[in-house]
DNA sequence: ACCTGAACACCGTTCAAGT
DNA sequence: ACCTGAACACCGTTCAAGT
């Protein structure tokens, strides 16, 4: 394998889509996000990632349950790109957990479909325990009690998730453009409050508000004690 | 159509499934709840309620633009189970809440796959207004400025979904304890505080764990201010 | 406007058989 | 154990044509 058979060079084609590789659980995740970037997680398929790979649908379930595993592996090899300097920084340790939060937000926001199976399949991978080990740091620095934070991560990893899965399905403007004539419409002997608020429901630029939420869930795990009789 | 052409009774069969009705919004919903009820969210499809209804997949679409309206419609329906009475009960504003935060959850557990589409797609019919009327009516009660109630609003609800959603996909055992397996087997030196807490990070009863976690954002949203310049 | 059949372009998952 | 082709039982959505 270390000398060229012909005398011809390899044609780059050869080295973009390899004749036929070894399955691997690494190999199959590396397609699938190349296919995700490309296409679309909706592409990414058993059917769509097996052609890819050259081989038949069936060959993918020795590594994955389901599709929905395959996903979870997919966002956890995305998380790798989520910014954990802000941990060992200086400064306040709220705006340093939620900075850490808004980079895993905007990391998601990428994929809003991914995002949204994450709220059901989450991750377990190597980059997923890290970033947990991360914000337990943050929490723990700040004087979070060991049992709300045990519970307040996955409220906060739970509400960022959330927050990008809402853009999934095509951030459709005619959706949005449907729920606010809604909110308009509404006759105020009816829905008083909703009439009373209007438009501000809908205000605020996206960061600003899931910014706004993220360091209103930090408050309230931070005050909020866990009820009697659990230990932590 | 008020008498009968054969000197026969009609079979029940003939009620339980009208040879053909008139196609409408409310009936479509009307069939997709009875097939949810009985084979899944799965199955309420656009080519199963077609069949359903005696007609081909393409007529849907005069309704619903697409499969995920459909669902949020379907969702709309269910929300007439919420219990709103502890909105005019007696009692600390908070706890009341709370109770009406826990009946939505608890409407959304039986069908944890809508939930996890009603993350994307939200509802705007007349149960999800009235829902959203009582809990704006209890931030007031409870006097958190109207700037954040707006904003509150959104979390409290985006909260109270993903944790039902949270169970969508069969609520696999294994999954789970794949997940419990691997903070487990976590190495202290790698991830001192995920080993640390270890099965705490899992630890508490379903419900005790979510209305802890509706607690703590009540009392974030009531205590964070929203960023100056914007208006209430 | 509402309704429809047919078509296009796909899916997930399991099975029995091979190595 | 890992890998595979083939099969089963479905999907969403659009189109052109009808009323």
């Amino acid at each position: 394998m270390f000398v060229s058979l012909g005398g011809m060079d390899e044609p780059r084609s050869r080295r973009e889509r390899p004749a036929k590789e070894a399955l691997t659980r690494r190999g199959i995740v590396a397609a699938a996000v190349d296919v995700m970037r490309a296409e679309g997680l909706d592409r990414v398929t058993m059917r769509r990632l097996a052609k890819e790979l050259d081989t038949g649908p069936a060959s993918l379930y020795v590594y994955f349950r389901n599709t929905a595993q395959l996903h979870a592996a997919v966002l956890d090899e995305l998380l790798g790109a989520v910014d954990l300097a802000p941990v060992d920084a200086d400064g306040d340790w709220r705006e340093r957990l939620e900075a850490v939060l808004a980079s895993y937000t905007l990391v998601l926001f990428e994929y809003p479909s991914l995002a949204q199976s994450a709220v059901t399949a989450r991750p377990t991978g190597a980059n997923y325990l890290r970033l947990v080990e991360s914000i337990l740091a943050l929490l723990d620095e700040g004087g979070v009690p060991p049992g709300q934070a045990s519970w307040g991560i996955d409220l906060l990893l739970q509400l960022a998730t959330s927050t990008a899965a809402e853009h999934a399905g095509g951030d459709d403007p005619e959706a949005w453009d449907a729920l606010a004539a809604v909110l308009r419409a509404v006759k105020p002997e009816t829905y008083p409050r909703i009439a009373a608020l209007g438009e501000d429901l809908l205000s605020g630029a996206g960061p600003d508000r899931s910014s706004w939420g993220i360091r209103a869930l930090i408050n309230g795990v931070l005050a909020t004690p866990r009820p009697e009789g659990e230990t932590a």
